[in-house]
DNA sequence: TTGACATATCGGTAATTATAGATATGTTTG
DNA sequence: CAAACATATCTATAATTACCGATATGTCAA
């Protein structure tokens, strides 16, 4: 973690609704309805269901999540025809460790 | 801490600037030159430092630590005519806590 | 292969943030 | 009180980000 890579982060931790798709991600199963094709959150939550919770269209929860994983904050693992995402403890925890 | 309060230090740290300061100020006599009345740094640095080692305009600066002071990243003493800022850890202790 | 669906990317406009210079406020000192 | 200095606030413009609709890409299933 350096100086640029923490404000990369700091950049998508700057909007209330990415911090708030950060926060839904710790319990999955309390904030999003079960996948129709896999039975555990394992891999986290797709792409849509985030959106709808979101309210917000497609293409920018596409591209906020695109971002969080660039820098790190998400994992993404695809499915088939779905990508999962998921929080990527790590960065957290190397981004909190910087900051204090 | 809430979602709303994180997001606002989420803003603070989406600038390398206003980031960099925050390191800064884990070690001000390390980054800064002694004040001239003050022979410690207890309460921090002032705000001209600070200004001088950034290579911004004093207003610019002078907004960037008065943000930081609103969300509780910064906590800002003030001796005779100078305004000293130090972190304030307390506030950076539940921002890593929320967000993990 | 084609249609349906999930996600990603592109291109544009509105909103926000960055940043500075000018000016105001507050404090010390002569 | 007046001058000097430290900091804060105001106002304006440039740069960036937010956000959307349209379109492209990738995958599955018939």
């Amino acid at each position: 973690m350096n100086l640029k890579h923490a404000t990369e982060i700091g950049k998508c931790l700057s909007n209330q609704t990415r911090f708030q798709i950060m926060e839904w991600l710790k319990e999955p199963e309390k904030h999003f309805p079960p996948h129709e094709t896999l039975k555990h959150f394992n891999d986290g939550v797709c792409v849509t269901y985030i959106q709808e919770k979101t309210g917000l269209s497609q293409s920018t929860v596409s591209t906020y999540l695109t971002n969080m994983e660039k820098c790190g904050l998400l994992i993404c693992t695809r499915h088939g025809k779905w990508s999962y995402l998921k929080r990527n403890e790590e960065t957290i925890k190397l981004f909190t460790e910087f900051l204090k």
